[in-house]
DNA sequence: CCACTATTGAGACGTAATCTCAATAATATA
DNA sequence: TATATTATTGAGATTACGTCTCAATAGTGG
């Protein structure tokens, strides 16, 4: 059976590192997240959970999950790196309310395809993209259209 | 005639801001460059010009600059936040090589067209989006197929 | 089990960006 | 135009995020 933990191994492997009881620590609370999380968030979480855990080697690690397609960054249009789970997931993107910072998820197949397009009539292997929508929603412009009160 | 400082003056307006010579001459500094440039180009510019402007006033801009549509934020993945001018300028995209950084611009209609009708089915308006493509080029993929040598 | 080498962790460090607050400038109103 | 009101500015302190250093430690292949 295929795990996240697996997939992990074989990666690490291939790219000649080892694996260790503090990365299997590091990739076991990142699991435990649901949606978006912040490096803080895991620092956070290991911290409290036993004494050690170091800041060094949770940013060691995130660039090695994110190649290893693991996790994936989004923006999410407030300033902090954010990433989330993205192993056996349906891969996504996001669409932000820039008023409330609500964020839908959505996929869209053509989309996909024409940028796997894109990038090769440019000679390019696409690799991974990010694509995030900002606009207003239904109640944030409602909210706005409202008069202003005279007092 | 429309230019980029009465776009600027009517943003301002209608969202209660002062036009000041200070953010005057910020704007027109940063319509001077070509392409992308960081916060530092613009401070760099400014503070060669004359002996004022302040960082602060520069980073309380920049977010103005970009709710006005007249400049777009990219990540470019190099870690630093990079910025061009939008304003009158046919929008693009852009294809990253994950290897040598080379930036390619590009304009897809049918994805626009696509990323507006998602945003409707969702309620949204949509205002701007991000679309960075990542991966790797013809010449960085020749390089790295190159047989390990031996010794 | 040994030798080799990658990894860890604590804290120093670097840098981008934000905050503070008194002085100043822009706008609305009389 | 003068005045009152309120936003803006700027210098520097401060925060926040991420990276680096290096000695101690832990994986790994033989």
């Amino acid at each position: 059976m295929q795990t996240i933990l697996s997939d992990f191994t074989k990666h690490l492997k291939a790219e000649g590192l080892r694996l260790t009881k503090e990365r299997v620590h590091l990739l076991e609370t990142i699991c435990s997240f649901k949606g978006h999380f912040i490096a803080d968030d895991i620092l956070f979480a290991i911290k409290s959970r036993r004494k050690s855990g170091s800041r060094a080697t949770l940013y060691r690690l995130l660039p090695v999950l994110v190649k290893a397609s693991l996790i994936q960054q989004s923006l999410l249009y407030d300033g902090q790196t954010k990433y989330e789970v993205t192993w056996n997931k349906a891969h996504h993107d996001h669409l932000i309310c820039s008023s409330c910072s609500m964020v839908i998820e959505f996929k869209h197949n053509t989309i996909e395809i024409l940028q796997r397009e894109i990038a090769n009539k440019y000679g390019f292997i696409l690799d991974r993209h990010v694509m995030e929508l900002v606009g207003r929603c239904k109640d944030c412009r409602r909210k706005n259209d409202v008069s202003p009160r005279l007092c």
